[in-house]
DNA sequence: CCTTCATTCAACCTATTGGTAGAATATGAG
DNA sequence: CTCATATTCTACCAATAGGTTGAATGAAGG
């Protein structure tokens, strides 16, 4: 599974790249079960994009610094593909920018 | 859909940045029947990441140079992201070419 | 202790995905 | 015309993903 496949995956991420949270503080904005977003965690824990640090009875997530995942590596494979499309992508993105 | 989230997409996006080809040309290096094959060709389309060029009763493929798609908006919005995390993945990845 | 809070585990359900096979369409070749 | 080639269309199927609920675990607080 690529595990940034999915969205609520990568709003965690995202989040994330804000500072670290609790498995709660991350579920609050979905609106589906905390054990949904214990699932998503998990995988993205799996895909080590993200590290688990237990404080007593919370689990405080943060991003991974040093992903070495098929995805991260991945990317890395496809970014010589990306970045040569990226100038052309960046001016599509632009004008959308409205 | 994620339409790269798919391995077997993400190999006909590759061998299409060596240059265009057949809906045959792309299906020959897979293990699976040439409908699979025009399937996934279809999403990467509907994606706009694959543009076709009808030649008679051949579709010959290439990748679309302008791609608009969520999958590259997405990229996009993460590319600060990974670049910020691209040093720290390059030095890993060197390490494990041995 | 007992209860509450934070989280996971286990079982289950449904929609989607990725695949198949076979028929249909349309172009090219003899 | 007829046949082969290139591709898609239309079911169909099995596995998986993403979600649910309810019970289990385990730490904190009165």
């Amino acid at each position: 599974m690529l595990a940034l496949a999915d969205p609520t995956r990568r709003a965690i991420l995202q989040r994330l790249g804000t500072g670290e949270a609790r498995v709660t503080d991350l579920a609050a904005p979905f609106a589906m079960s905390l054990n949904a977003v214990s699932k998503h965690i998990r995988i993205l824990e799996r895909a080590a994009l993200v590290q688990r640090r237990r404080n007593g009875r919370e689990h405080v997530l943060s991003l991974n610094p040093a992903p070495l995942d098929e995805a991260a590596a991945w990317i890395e494979s496809q970014r010589q593909f990306w970045n040569a499309r990226l100038d052309a992508l960046e001016a599509a993105l632009a004008e959308h920018e409205d």
